[in-house]
DNA sequence: GTCTATAAGTCGATAGAC
DNA sequence: GTCTATCGACTTATAGAC
């Protein structure tokens, strides 16, 4: 079935952009993977940047999703900050993978603008949901010494997507457990 | 003279790799940034990986240097951490460049095992670098609430090459600089 | 040390049959 | 929707003349 091939590609190619970045796959490896021929993935995907904006599209829906479920699912800040943290570490998968904005976000030369502002639009969203993290844990002290909720946000995003892009280079989990580390203990 | 072809084939293909990765250049650019005939290069770097690992090499010498010299020059940990931190965001050069480390790092597969072994070692120099700076900052309190240096070492790397890609993402150096700020709201 | 010429392979993408 | 066949551009790398 259509939808069946083109959801394939969508998976075979989201796991290979995150273990080997955008250019690091080709349309020769999702026809191996999913099982038909090379050629027949431009009927899905005409371009390949018609597939990344794709994947983008598909990628953050479903993190939006997830962080929602967080949200619903954990009262405190540092509960959902927490939950946060685990999510990116799950993200490596062994120090194989990595989270597809920061896959993509390696490779910014060979993605259309429009992908771009994907990008741009994805990291901002993740930035105002952790943003509410510190801003209930001013309140709630589920997170110690929170001084400046809007730093906050943006320092840790940053640190989770450094932290797994040095675990991913020496495929070593321990290097992301290392550098988030220091935030863990000022959760309550 | 053949030193300076070599030279300035490092040079070339620094500021290739920190601008579009390690796959984002090729012999054929190099060539023409040089001002020589691309066979030639082989001669000094027979394969792409020798000139990988001749780049990572000088680079980590260069830094090692300079970190030496902010040590020299600061007595302080909160001092030699906020050079530190300017050092970084100078390497973005107006959100169009990376660290060296990190933008091998964001092509891992590409790279020989050597390689990927001097990422690692040029990661842990850094970290032993920033572990004295808040190892220091815990007797002259030159950073706020010190309290376990080695993992805000490990932390402050991690914050500063997540800050990098982000802000080469997006070509925008502010995307950095909202990032670290929580971190020099720390330095006395 | 640098050159010309070329090999051998990859890539994304298209044309047109079925 | 998927196929075969193929294009043109690109890549790293080698052989051998100068």
């Amino acid at each position: 079935m259509t939808t069946d091939t083109k959801s394939a590609l969508l998976d075979a190619a989201e796991r290979a952009a995150r273990a080997q970045g955008v250019d690091g796959f080709s349309y020769a490896d999702l026809a191996e993977a999913v099982g038909i021929r090379k050629p027949s993935i431009h009927y899905h995907f005409p371009a390949k940047s018609d597939l990344s904006a794709a994947l983008m599209a598909r990628y953050s829906a479903r993190l939006r999703d997830v962080c929602d479920g967080i949200a619903h699912q954990h009262e405190t800040g540092g509960a959902r900050l927490a939950a946060f943290i685990d999510m990116y570490r799950a993200a490596l998968e062994g120090g194989k993978s990595l989270c597809l904005c920061v896959a993509f976000s390696t490779s910014r030369d060979s993605l259309p603008a429009d992908v771009i502002a994907q990008i741009r639009a994805f990291r901002e969203m993740m930035i105002a949901w952790l943003r509410v993290c510190f801003d209930r844990a001013v309140d709630d002290r589920s997170i110690a010494d929170v001084a400046f909720p809007a730093m906050e946000a943006a320092a840790a995003l940053s640190l989770l997507e450094g932290a797994q892009l040095a675990a991913r280079a020496e495929e070593n989990p321990a290097l992301f457990d290392n550098a988030v580390q220091l935030l863990q203990t000022r959760l309550r």
